[in-house]
DNA sequence: ATGGTTGGGGTCCAA
């Protein structure tokens, strides 16, 4: 095997893996990955379509899915140990974790949208994606610590940052950016000292995103985007890290999901 | 303020 100074791993929201598993293929091979997670894979244990990514030379692959929603994955062609699911608040299929053979343990999230109406009190939708962040952040405090090597990256469905919306402004009452919800990923982001990895090589004052939504007759052009999309690190790995890509060009093509990929890329230690 | 589009499963829900 040829030397590989660095790991690549990324996380996707596919919004169904059956449907778009060519493009998962064409990801791994054109982006040399090494693991990625997925969301939104929208398919029951029993019918995710693991004989193309084997035959890819993706051969640890773990997944936890249910019929028509929700869905997590992670394909690695690198050994991964301990793989777990954790169930907060209620038994979607939102998490899914694992270990890399260095000890770093990787967690793979798809957090609530959330619905429409961003009011806890009359959206059970909105106070369960409150709740969920609530509950992931407790978990950590008590069963993790900020000195261990950890990545936790996936859908988040929030855009935290002023510029990580296309209108700060008009986006303040739209769920995935409103005071109450940035407030939560704030807390949660604090409860181990994470780090916003693709912040870290674009400055807050620039507008990225890693969604746009398929309700525009040309998405590039109206470019009314979000990140939504995160990819976190510890501290221990915040010297390893090397690059963070949003992969803009995904969102082009032929059946494309309505989020890009998200890459980074980590020294191997 | 409203509506715009997509996927999955089945004539509607979630995003």
């Amino acid at each position: 095997m040829r030397y590989k100074p660095f790991m690549r791993i990324g996380t996707y929201n596919i919004n169904s893996v059956r449907l778009r598993i060519e493009r998962v293929i064409a990801l791994l091979r054109e982006e040399n990955l090494d693991i990625l997670c997925l969301q939104e894979t929208k398919v029951e244990d029993k019918d995710f379509p693991l004989r193309p990514l084997q035959e890819a030379g993706y051969t640890h692959i773990h997944y936890s899915g249910e019929k028509s929603y929700n869905g997590v994955a992670i394909i690695s062609r690198i050994q991964l140990n301990n793989i777990h699911t954790l169930a907060f608040v209620n038994s979607h299929k939102r998490h899914i974790a694992a270990t890399l053979p260095d000890g770093t343990e990787l967690h793979n999230f798809y957090i609530p949208a959330g619905g429409d109406i961003p009011d806890p009190a009359i959206n059970d939708k909105f106070a369960h994606k409150l709740a969920y962040c609530d509950a992931i952040a407790v978990w950590l405090r008590q069963n993790r610590k900020s000195d261990a090597p950890l990545i936790m990256l996936g859908d988040f469905n929030i855009a935290p940052l002023e510029q990580d919306v296309w209108s700060h402004k008009q986006l303040l009452g739209v769920v995935s950016h409103t005071p109450v919800e940035v407030e939560k990923l704030g807390r949660l982001k604090d409860s181990l000292g994470w780090i916003d990895t693709s912040r870290e090589f674009v400055p807050h004052t620039e507008k990225l995103y890693s969604w746009w939504s398929y309700r525009n007759r040309d998405w590039r052009a109206s470019n009314r985007g979000r990140r939504l999309d995160h990819i976190w690190i510890t501290p221990p790995l915040k010297p390893l890290l090397q690059s963070s890509h949003i992969l803009k060009d995904r969102r082009d093509g032929e059946q494309p999901s309505d989020h890009v990929p998200v890459v980074v890329e980590l020294m191997s230690s």
